[in-house]
RNA sequence: GUCCUGUUCGUCUAGAGGUUAGGACAUCGGGUUUUCAUCCCGAAAACAGGAGUUCGAUUCUCCUACGGGACGCCA
């Protein structure tokens, strides 16, 4: 365990956003790094902005992501509360003392802090030595009574013994008001670390909570795999200076530094957060694959799916290297429960020119004369076939995929066929013949 | 407006005072006698502009332009 000390501290007034989640994830990837704690504070003290749904989606968020704190709400700690609605008489103990200082005074019922007129150098990680002077007195207490959030954030980091502040860029301009902050209450301030927004995928500025796409939410409903939202937004704005882009959790981990952040701003590009999903979806274990599977499909209302486990693996067993979503499995495998599939017109005007009508009924011939049914007696009874009528075997595997799945596109054919077996495969054939228009 | 900050392919990024400026997504083209949303190969695509330092700058400095942020009794 290092000492090293950081904290996400979101304020529960809407949605969880990608920018949000970013910030965590640096802290929390830093924590990890350096065996370090990660703290979550609740600034909650706009009340009148704050909501319970909030901040349920937040902590929820956070546990889907994987983003577990050390310290904070419903884990406890040394250095509680972490709501800051909950911390009034830590604000007013340092409230007494600035006031006792003199360094505080009253105006129009507020409370405000006499700046020191001197430019502060802001210690930043990322940026190098940042200077600013902050001109005028500010504002810590409103006039009624609750404190604003630079006290009470310089207060928090400070009892909570924060070593690193990593957050976004947008706080840069703030951090001469936390230094003035810091030097009233005579503490030394932590290292800073203002990590690069992330911007709107098109359009100017930062990205919002408005922005489609920008919810983390919106991810976890299209059941994306967590560690390809992690994957990607880590490589927002870092890297690990080497080729390497699909990393797994430790991978990242063990690369991650505050020192290589970029400086710019990164756009959100939702095609390659895709593509990511893929790439971790296709190298997910089979069984967490199948556990994955069988959750998609309860929340999707398929639950009668579910009855046979065999059949279901066998399923998914075929599927997991064609599949880029999960959001995409309920209909990409809804034939194999569905004895009425439809047969889509788009598919079946590509297999025409096959001649579908002659092609099906020899395959009936060929394949129910078959003693056994795997993969390797499909495919050889299949060429033999196409030998033998001198055609492509593409127009009999064309076809054939047409007649058992409604599509042209899926799982390899032989498998596909292997695991409807060999009564399925003709009775499916025999309905297609019989629904099917090939004129 | 003031202050802070930044600027490498469309996007995310690597890079170094002298490189064919590399990778990835996306795009386009081709291939795998199983289509494809898989896999493989290939193509196109970038150092914002101007000065200065230097033998040499995209890399260092300055200026301009453009981008982003902060200027609240919001957080």
């Amino acid at each position: 365990m290092s000492d090293v000390r950081v904290r996400f501290a979101p304020s529960p007034t809407g949605y969880f956003h990608i920018g949000g989640a970013r910030t965590a994830l640096f802290n929390w990837l830093y924590a990890k790094h350096t065996g370090g704690t990660f703290v979550l504070r609740i600034e909650d003290s706009d009340t009148e902005r704050n909501t319970k749904e909030s901040l349920n989606s937040l902590l929820s968020n956070l546990r889907w992501l994987g983003l577990n704190w050390d310290e904070g709400p419903e884990v406890g700690g040394a250095y509680g509360p972490y709501f800051q609605s909950e911390r009034g008489d830590v604000y007013q103990k340092h409230l007494k003392r600035l006031r006792d200082e003199g360094k505080v005074y009253e105006k129009d019922g507020a409370l405000w802090l006499k700046v020191s007129g001197e430019t502060q150098t802001i210690d930043d990680i990322i940026h190098g030595p940042v200077q600013r002077l902050e001109e005028k007195d500010f504002v810590i207490y409103r006039s009624n009574g609750t404190p604003v959030f630079h006290f009470v954030n310089v207060v928090d980091d400070m009892e909570m013994h924060i070593t690193h502040v990593i957050r976004g860029e947008d706080h840069l301009s703030n951090t001469s008001k936390h230094l003035e902050l810091y030097k009233a209450l005579g503490a030394p301030a932590p290292k800073f670390a203002h990590i690069p927004l992330i911007l709107k995928t098109d359009g100017p500025g930062k990205m919002s909570k408005r922005d489609r796409g920008s919810l983390v939410e919106e991810y976890r409903d299209k059941f994306f795999i967590p560690a390809a939202l992690i994957n990607y937004l880590s490589l927002l704005g870092w890297s690990p200076k080497d080729d390497r882009e699909l990393m797994s959790l430790d991978e990242i981990i063990a690369a991650f530094d505050l020192v290589g952040i970029n400086k710019t701003h990164a756009r959100f590009d939702e095609k390659k957060l895709s593509f990511m999903n893929a790439e971790h979806l296709k190298q997910l274990p089979k069984e967490e694959f199948f556990t994955r599977g069988i959750e998609v499909l309860r929340k999707t209302e398929h639950a009668d799916w579910l009855k046979d486990e065999v059949y279901l693996k066998k399923i998914f067993d075929i599927v997991q290297e064609k599949l880029r979503s999960f959001e995409e499995l309920p209909n990409f495998i809804a034939y194999f429960f569905d004895k009425n599939y439809p047969f889509e017109p788009t598919a079946l005007q590509k297999i025409l020119k096959h001649q579908p009508r002659e092609r099906l009924s020899e395959l009936q011939t060929a394949l129910s004369t078959l003693p056994t049914f795997g993969c390797e007696v499909v495919e050889n009874a299949l060429k033999t076939l196409s030998a033998e009528k001198n055609l492509p075997a593409g127009a009999y595997i064309h076809t054939l995929r047409f007649a058992v799945s409604g599509r042209n596109v899926g799982p390899s054919l032989y498998h596909l066929l292997d695991v409807l077996g060999k009564d399925e495969v003709l009775r499916r054939i025999q309905r297609c013949l019989a629904t099917c228009s090939f004129a």
